[in-house]
DNA sequence: AGCACGCCGACT
DNA sequence: GTCGGCGTGCTC
């Protein structure tokens, strides 16, 4: 007999990667299968039976069906709500089934034969007996672990409130402190008493530690796995195997655990709803939290959003329709800090008036106005900390000759290449491109080259200057390289080892710094002018998020202060933000973004392509543009021109991209549908014209 | 995507 | 005379 099996053929080819292959006996769909395809053998997933009809083809040259070649039997198949999510995500974001389906499975899995996979699932039933082992040892006692904190009153409501409402989508909004984990914590609780699965997502792997061990703090007796990129292949196989045996009670991860099989999935958490990170930015370009949020209703099961800053989607999504929202999710506040602690105030240091008062030198040679040294300086005697946010590593983003005005570009790409001091580099962060520093201007001999512009580096050599005596610490993607100097640099700053640390985002997010009473963004302005329409967003999260570091320690919390250094202190995010009024900012970004017809009032993919030229990769998105032309499921669909993309040119590749823009989301997608097979005829050119990689971003958050 | 086949430049 | 560059084509 004859069963459709998936495999995973890559988007654009044109063969369905749904293929027909001989089977001795029907075996269930979602059972995993070794098939050969072409000269080799793959991993694929019985999909359902096969067409009985003569050629797969379905007319012409009969195709020679082969057979399966082993079946890996002893897992049992993937269940029908898992298939469901894969086929809706390809859907989606039009991508083709087998590459979302078997991409989702651990790398480690689709390597295996039958035999290979039965020692595997030995190993894995040893583990599970070791942590049962673990759970029923007196060590593990629940009565002697730890005593249940006592929920807030604010807690206490709002718990009260998930219990009594239908499952769906819910909007946990609380400010940093205010304790959103305990009610992730408790609604986890909840579920494992009935004998749900629980799964939690967090934005990054960085993440995962702590609320790990939150988790197993609370739960001894369960079985907690952890999903993320960060695994040995074959942890994350076993991870995988615990859940979809259904022998893990909690699953945490980052967005890839979106698509963990869990049979008895009884709840979903997304924490920090709003961060970036769970969109995917290659490959198929999914959105973890959406994807969750459609999982929870598919399978009944709630979904618990929580942020203190969430996105404007989720945000418009949990408004009522009376306010003008879409009325999707409920939404739950939780306004207070746990333990009375105050909220850092916010304190706004114009630039213009510094200007005026000190001097231009003041403001334009110093990284930090006199009033914010003045501040850094009290902590400093006071033996408490401060951090200075900049989104910006090395020693300075460009070099130039101060003669002839050559600037460090890159050869490949059409960026300028970083000066890092340290090891007296000019780096490209686009293309990996790295020289070292000329003695002389390479395009006049001039000895005298000038950094222009100022990273962490430079600023934290500046602090230095300005706070002398200081510790002072750098956290970026440059200090951090090496696996586990991110744990012991943030060690070295929970144990007071460090009065100042200086940092990109990536210190912003999740971690806890319990004497840290100073928090100040050095470059504030740029994302209010910036022409990405989510700019304002995310800088107005990731100061309400860097203002969660500030004051954890409810003693400190009344002097903890977060600054800005601003060219437009009367802006209205920053009033906003003064206020840690979260609401009134959302609602004048979303009044925005409705008068310009922009996201969540009107829904975008972007096709972006690359080839060798930038007229080729336009002449591609003009192409299949004009294709659409007569077509009726473009008449709602707005198709902007082809642009360059931000960075055009990338390791000598021209980037161009293109924006449509709908309504409604059907009528985008009824588009998209009819429109990706032109897209790969109209990519298959050959020679120079000839389009390298293109792709299609349904939901994109950076255009 | 893999993995072949296939047709033109620098080596044992 | 071969080894190997990656352009083009196929996979139930």
């Amino acid at each position: 007999m004859r069963l459709k099996v998936l495999v995973d053929l890559p988007r654009h080819s044109r063969l369905d990667p749904l293929l027909d292959y001989l089977a001795p006996e029907a075996w269930p769909a979602g059972t995993l299968v070794r098939v050969p395809l072409g000269r080799r053998e793959v991993c694929g997933i019985v999909w359902g039976p096969g067409d009985e009809a003569a050629s797969p083809d379905g007319e012409g040259a009969a195709v020679a069906l082969r057979e399966i070649a082993q079946v890996l039997d002893a897992l049992p198949p993937l269940g029908e709500a898992w298939r469901r999510l894969a086929a809706f995500a390809a859907g989606y974001y039009q991508r083709s089934l087998g590459e979302v389906a078997l991409g989702a499975l651990p790398p480690d899995l689709r390597e295996l034969d039958a035999t290979q996979l039965a020692r595997r699932l030995r190993r894995s039933d040893k583990l599970d007996r070791d942590a049962a082992k673990a759970a029923a040892s007196p060590s593990a006692d629940p009565a002697v672990a730890a005593p249940l904190p006592e929920p807030s009153a604010e807690q206490r409501e709002v718990l009260a409130q998930l219990a009594a409402m239908p499952p769906g989508p819910v909007l946990l909004f609380g400010a940093t402190g205010s304790g959103k984990t305990e009610v992730y914590l408790r609604e986890a609780a909840r579920v494992l008493e009935a004998g749900g699965q629980v799964l939690v997502l967090v934005p990054e792997i960085n993440l995962t530690p702590q609320l790990e061990a939150r988790f197993a703090a609370r739960f001894p007796g369960r079985r907690l796995v952890s999903l993320h990129s960060g695994l040995t292949p074959a942890q994350r196989l076993q991870g995988w195997l615990a859940a979809h045996l259904g022998r893990a009670d909690l699953v945490l991860g980052t967005r890839m655990a979106i698509f963990a099989p869990l049979p008895r999935l009884g709840l979903i958490v997304i924490d920090e709803e709003h961060d970036p990170s769970y969109k995917q930015q290659e490959g198929a370009r999914y959105s973890a939290r959406d994807l969750a949020v459609w999982r929870g209703r598919s399978e009944g099961v709630p979904v618990l959003l929580g942020s203190a800053t969430p996105s404007l989607e989720s945000w418009h999504n949990a408004l009522p329709a009376a306010e003008g929202g879409a009325g999707r999710y409920r939404r739950l506040d939780m306004p207070a800090r746990i333990g009375g602690g105050a909220l850092p105030r916010v304190r706004t240091v114009d630039l213009a008036r510094i200007a005026a008062q000190f001097g231009k030198r003041a403001v334009y040679s110093q990284p930090l106005a006199p009033p914010l040294v003045d501040a850094m300086r009290e902590r400093l005697e006071r033996g408490e900390q401060s951090l200075v946010l900049l989104n910006r590593r090395g020693y300075a983003p460009v070099l130039h000759c101060t003669s002839c005005g050559w600037k460090s570009d890159c050869a490949h790409c059409s960026a300028w290449r970083v000066f890092h001091r340290s090891d007296r580099t000019l780096r490209c962060h686009h293309c990996g491109f790295s020289e070292r520093v000329p003695f002389a201007c390479p395009s006049c001999g001039d000895p005298d080259l000038q950094p222009m512009g100022r990273g962490t580096e430079r600023l934290e050599e500046q602090i230095a200057e300005l706070l002398p005596g200081a510790r002072i610490g750098r956290i970026d993607a440059d200090t951090t390289r090496h696996k586990g100097s991110l744990e012991s640099q943030l060690a070295q700053v929970h144990d007071g080892e460090i009065d100042v640390l200086v940092g990109t985002q990536m210190v912003a997010k999740g971690h806890d710094f319990r004497r840290m009473t100073l928090v100040a963004a050095v470059q504030a302005d740029a994302a209010l002018f910036s022409s990405d329409f989510r700019a304002p967003e995310r800088l107005f999260a990731l100061l309400m998020q860097a203002g969660g570091r500030a004051g954890r320690d409810a003693e400190l919390a009344g002097r903890s202060e977060i600054w800005l250094q601003t060219w437009h202190a009367a802006h209205p995010l920053y009033a906003a933000l003064r206020r840690h009024d979260y609401p009134a900012f959302a609602a004048a970004q979303l009044l925005e973004r409705e008068s310009a017809a922009m996201p969540p009032y009107a829904f975008q993919a972007l096709l972006r392509a690359e080839a060798r030229s930038q007229q080729a990769a336009c002449a591609f998105l003009d192409a299949v543009s004009a294709a659409t032309l007569d077509w009726p499921e473009a008449a709602e669909v707005l198709i902007f021109p082809p642009v360059p993309a931000p960075i055009q040119r990338v390791a000598d590749v021209e980037r161009a991209q293109m924006l449509l823009e709908a309504s409604s989301r059907q009528a985008l997608h009824r588009l998209l549908a009819r429109w990706q097979p032109v897209l790969a005829e109209a990519a298959a050119g050959t020679g120079e014209a000839r389009i390298l990689r293109w792709a299609l971003d349904v939901d994109p958050l950076s255009i």
